[in-house]
DNA sequence: AAATAATTGTTAATAAAATAACATTGTTAT
DNA sequence: ATAACAATGTTATTTTATTAACAATTATTT
């Protein structure tokens, strides 16, 4: 009986920072470090070094005391709990400058997670190829998803379109959808969604300046 | 004594909703309508009507019985809290396919956020304007920032270049940063940071869609 | 050989966020 | 007039996430 299914109730917090753990070590390891400390990790990421056990304590890692995390074994680890084993294809809806440069971002950094097509309306677009990943008509979404087996959709249109763009992903069987609309969409209960709200995020870095600026008229003129 | 500095404890996860609700009510307002309930925007926003409530309250919000919250005043309050009375500049730094692609996002969304200038280090992208947005060289990114008084700063060239750039900028007198490299980068406490990782959501995604196809698998196996 | 220091792994405590429970209050219907 | 209903606002509870505390272990120093 194979203990996968194991990790599924990992906190959400935790998934995010096991694949940035994975990042920082496979540039630990690139540097010809086999061995590495939970502050060390810590030091890379801005968090603290229990956190850093702690996360690797729920995947049930132990590393060796006074030498510290053997790196590729948590590599190897991590892996195992993200990646799925026969890998996943990911396409980008929308082609415009967030597709292309999700895309330019993502291009062969994880073998066992491919874009494998975009799609726009745009003619201009359509039949070209943006940094190996061919571009298609809007229209053959689903058929190609079907065909490749395609999994998981990220999604880049205009935000008008960004519901109707996620039902057609739905019914085409996409199975996760990361939606960079500032539109809310929603999707059945089998489908994974994630979604991130850049004009959101800009807000919210503008309250916190505005606090800090109030914050230190406060303290200089009282 | 005025009452600014009252919202310095809103968590986090509220300014967040808060940027999201304003939007919402603005799209209604636009539409005629005049009030609005706490389910009606929770509706809009997938989440639940006490989350609503419970958001509006802590910004001491009160609507009527019945009739539900008045937008307009809403509107005006969230802007009060979120908002700088004297607007905030905000720079793009890095005018790849990202950087542009925020431009667009936000050009002339919010007349108290609006981004004033982009840098770059590519001959062919100095001096030309992309939505209204000039691009400058790089070299120049300190004088502008002073000059302009730009406060906000969105990081958006290669990885490799995350940390040199974060330390220009708060060299720079930059208040508040939000870093779209998948570098981790480190500030000064009077500077708000805020980092955003696209390949860890994605990877975040394929994690959740694995568990998502073992679920069902042993479901439908066992 | 003993003491010290450095590090892991785990449990306990705290903090932050979401959800539930429910009291209150107008409005409508009977 | 009274009952039923539909909404808000608030307190209490639960859940999730982080941080702190500390025991255990091994390497190093004296």
């Amino acid at each position: 009986m194979e203990d996968r299914g194991t990790f599924d109730h990992l906190p959400h917090k935790t998934i995010a920072r096991l694949s940035q753990y994975r990042r920082a070590l496979l540039l630990c390891l690139s540097r010809g470090k086999s061995h590495i400390f939970s502050h060390e990790i810590a030091t890379i990421q801005h968090i603290t070094p229990v956190q850093v056990r702690r996360d690797l304590m729920l995947i049930g890692y132990s590393g060796t005391l006074r030498k510290g995390y053997n790196i590729k074994e948590l590599i190897s680890l991590i892996g195992n709990i993200i990646d799925s084993e026969e890998g996943l294809k990911v396409a980008i809806v929308g082609m415009g400058n967030l597709g292309r440069a999700l895309i330019n971002y993502f291009s062969g950094k994880r073998h066992k997670l491919s874009i494998i097509a975009g799609f726009d309306t745009n003619p201009d677009k359509i039949g070209n190829t943006m940094n190996g990943v061919p571009c298609y008509s809007a229209t053959r979404m689903r058929e190609i998803i079907e065909k490749e087996g395609i999994q998981i959709a990220i999604i880049t249109v205009p935000a008008e379109n960004a519901s109707q763009t996620a039902n057609e992903l739905v019914a085409a069987g996409i199975k996760g959808l990361l939606n960079y609309t500032p539109k809310p969409i929603d999707v059945p209960e089998y489908v994974y969604l994630e979604e991130y709200d850049m004009i959101t995020t800009l807000e919210k870095v503008a309250f916190y300046v505005k606090m800090k600026t109030l914050e230190e008229k406060g303290i200089t003129t009282i």
